[in-house]
DNA sequence: GACCAGGCACATC
DNA sequence: GATGTGCATGGT
């Protein structure tokens, strides 16, 4: 494994612990999760998430039923709620004419060709994809999101404007990885970003580093 | 009020 | 291939 790169795995595990990712009851709702945090808050795609579970609702064929207007107006506190009901109808028609809805279904293909798959539904790009395969499916791929490119570029792993292939190769061929380790390392790198205000961009004037 | 948050598609050059 | 823009709420 790369020096460096195992170097602040040991360090972030040893600050902060097992993160235990994903946050949910099921697969399924991590994959809801995951188009609903695109570029958000995961407070507000709590809320998002509680409105569909109190009305039990968090399925795919019962989500897939749902009005594009109803759909919308249960995740506005996640934002966007309009371009990620159609994204959520447009993963659900995939996964429902290709695997019935059933996770485990999806998950006996083999990671590259459902990667392809994934990436070929609209409103599901590269990090989105790897999180459902990562995080819902059990397989091993890295996820990489801004707060694996601050960090990195910030310790001068890789360039500033790294492109998301990059990030994830440095990492996939360094690390070989199994399941556990891109889950929690993966995790540790948001926790990190969150705990030291690196969520916020280098010219950010609230940041209280500066 | 400014700024930001676990992206993505699409238009344009 | 790079760069710009729309999408939107809720917390700090």
């Amino acid at each position: 494994m790369n020096k460096k790169l195992r170097l602040i795995y040991q360090r972030l595990y040893a600050r902060f612990g097992p993160q235990a990712w994903w946050p949910a009851d099921n697969p399924f709702e991590v994959i809801v999760g995951a188009i609903l945090t695109q570029n958000t808050n995961w407070l507000n795609v709590e809320k998002a998430i509680n409105n569909l579970k109190e009305r039990k609702l968090l399925e795919p064929y019962k989500l897939y039923k749902l009005s594009h207007k109803r759909l919308a107006s249960f995740i506005v506190p996640a934002g966007y709620y309009n371009i990620k009901a159609k994204r959520l109808k447009s993963f659900l028609k995939f996964f429902i004419n290709n695997y019935q809805g059933s996770t485990r279904k999806m998950s006996l293909v083999g990671t590259p060709r459902l990667r392809q798959q994934l990436l070929s539904v609209n409103g599901i790009g590269p990090e989105t994809a790897d999180s459902i395969l990562l995080y819902a499916l059990d397989k091993p791929i890295f996820v990489s999101d801004s707060y694996t490119r601050r960090i990195l570029s910030r310790h001068r792993l890789i360039r500033e404007n790294a492109s998301y292939q990059q990030i994830q190769d440095l990492f996939m061929q360094n690390l070989k990885p199994g399941v556990e380790l891109c889950n929690e390392y993966h995790a540790l790198l948001v926790r990190l970003g969150k705990e030291l205000c690196l969520k916020t961009k280098p010219k950010c004037k609230i940041c209280p580093l500066k």
